[in-house]
DNA sequence: AAGGTTCTTGCAACCGGTTGCTAAGAGACA
DNA sequence: TGTCTCTTAGCAACCGGTTGCAAGAACCTT
């Protein structure tokens, strides 16, 4: 059984709230007292029960941070800046993910609610009806969504969407097809916008998919079979499984079609032909997210990160 | 402010014990005062606050994860079965990430303790004896190490490194490098074990490395000049690095050295050439380590999943 | 030496639940 | 109708800490 703050008190013939503020308070507590208890607690290998601290403090120093899929490349840098920003603040990070199903996102959030101090919602799938619902509970973050009075940390997905069009538009390109995301995704519905009122596209919507190298895989005959010269795609993994499918028909990239995709995830500089990509902030935003959860007296505060474009192998000019 | 089991007590003008009991015993509360709890709980809101009922129970229905690079996509498909598997049980997983860094491991094993019924320990780099001292505070699981008398899930390196290097001697290589991991980790003794006692073999041992690409690359003009045909690299990742700073030399993969690696992660396969690779059962590991923790009544049974080999394209005939 | 500060410590209530014990009330049975 | 179970619900202690309040001791002032 592990040492509790009686034993240590009832060591060192003291009472324990003495013992309570030698480690929560220990200006309030005479020198040689302090040093007789950490030495009797050091003895017993007393450490403080933090879920009973957090009871009476309301305070956890823990966050949670929910991802959709850590199987995604795009989130563990993420997940490591935040982690890494909190450990410098006194806090500890507590991951979960969704397999983006929102219901277990619901589930992992009331979870957490009053395990830790509050929630990184990195790309949620749930609806912003639902979100403020649960931000009732505990206080939240969001990292690729806008949210009415929430704090969130965004990415310019509209910047990065235009650059990658310019740059089609450059090398010749009209007909364009866009592979979006799932259902819920912001960074979709960001790109669809911009897509849409950008004059001269013709412009083939693929859509919902699944934001992995499987949903590209799928989506490849019919992309292939739409007449489009280029494809902007909902991130690198479905850009990835995209490429995949294509070369397995023998349509060569950038040769024959060329290939967009969003985040720069290191499988992309390492796959053949390197990716072109729209660069995602993801240190960054692990950072902000970090930092604006625990500024945020509940404020709205909205950080917006800047993209930008990383041409690599996977565009060419367009046949013609 | 969240309601509490008093607020509820209070609307429906039981007492408070009561209003516990319809949630943690429904069997001992009259169906009708039953309902009208609910009703209450229902209408106010109201969710049991986990972490005071686990003071009192001593159960918290959360189990810790700690892996040592949530950026190495070997580990995210661990982690996803263990939650799944866990959610099967009513429990839930907390990831945490230590970055390689023995302190950090140790400072989130701490924080973990009593927030969790247990925790599993993946590919640890702390030392069998500081695991061994914190195992006295919470229940462990370990995954990829052996420590008496823990409950362990260990992957069959030592078989999986057999039929690489079987496999490598088939193709005429007799002179193989060994790219090892880091310090602390069991997975590249036991690599290293088995090539020593291969006869007929001449082996170049390189090591320690960072278990990732940068590693790979950072040896790779080393175990170039070294003279070996082939290669067996700690991890894919390691394996990746590796062919990619071959390529960078103008040396060929497989036409000039054949590369092994460990793990059978997802850009091995889309990576050209395909890695060939030992495959280690992840998902499989995840679950077995969340069965084992939840039986485990500290019992230390210990359970060996087989590897396979799996031959791509980055293995070929010696050159002669 | 009396009165006022400042330090230090103990007391006890509280955070949000759980649970062993007890007693009131209902129903069964003779 | 009296006695004996069996349900059901309240009481109060407890989990491991924190914290406002108050009292005693030591130290200063004048």
């Amino acid at each position: 059984m592990a040492a509790t703050i009686k034993d240590v008190a009832r060591a060192c013939g003291v009472h324990v709230s003495t013992v309570s503020r030698t480690f929560s308070a220990p200006h309030l507590v005479n020198p040689a007292t302090r040093s007789r208890v950490l030495a009797a607690a050091d003895d017993l290998g007393y450490r403080p029960n933090r879920a009973a601290r957090a009871l009476t403090t309301g305070r956890t120093f823990n966050m949670g941070l929910i991802v959709a899929d850590i199987s995604n490349p795009f989130f563990p840098p993420l997940i490591k800046a935040a982690q890494a920003q909190a450990r410098g603040r006194d806090y500890h990070v507590f991951v979960a993910d969704t397999d983006e199903d929102p219901r277990v996102e619901e589930e992992l959030i009331r979870t957490f609610t009053k395990q830790v101090d509050g929630v990184l919602l990195c790309s949620p799938r749930l609806s912003n009806k639902m979100i403020e619902r649960l931000a009732e509970d505990v206080p939240f973050v969001v990292v690729n969504r806008r949210i009415k009075g929430m704090p969130a940390v965004l990415m310019n997905v509209a910047q990065g969407a235009r650059l990658a069009l310019d740059h089609l538009a450059e090398l010749g390109h009209r007909r364009i097809a866009l592979v979006s995301g799932p259902i819920g995704s912001w960074t979709s519905n960001e790109m669809q916008g911009v897509a849409a009122e950008t004059p001269g596209l013709d412009l083939v919507f693929f859509g919902p998919n699944q934001p992995t190298e499987a949903g590209g895989l799928a989506v490849a005959p019919e992309v292939a079979a739409c007449g489009a010269t280029a494809v902007l795609a909902y991130n690198d993994l479905v850009a990835l499984g995209l490429i995949e499918g294509l070369s397995a028909m023998e349509i060569g990239v950038p040769d024959q079609i060329s290939v967009v995709g969003f985040d720069d995830i290191l499988p992309g500089r390492l796959n053949r032909p390197k990716l072109t990509t729209v660069a995602m902030p993801a240190v960054q935003a692990g950072r902000m997210a970090v930092d604006l959860l625990l500024q945020s007296g509940g404020e709205g505060a909205t950080v917006t990160l800047d993209t930008a474009l990383i041409v690599r192998e996977s565009t060419g000019r367009a046949q013609t």
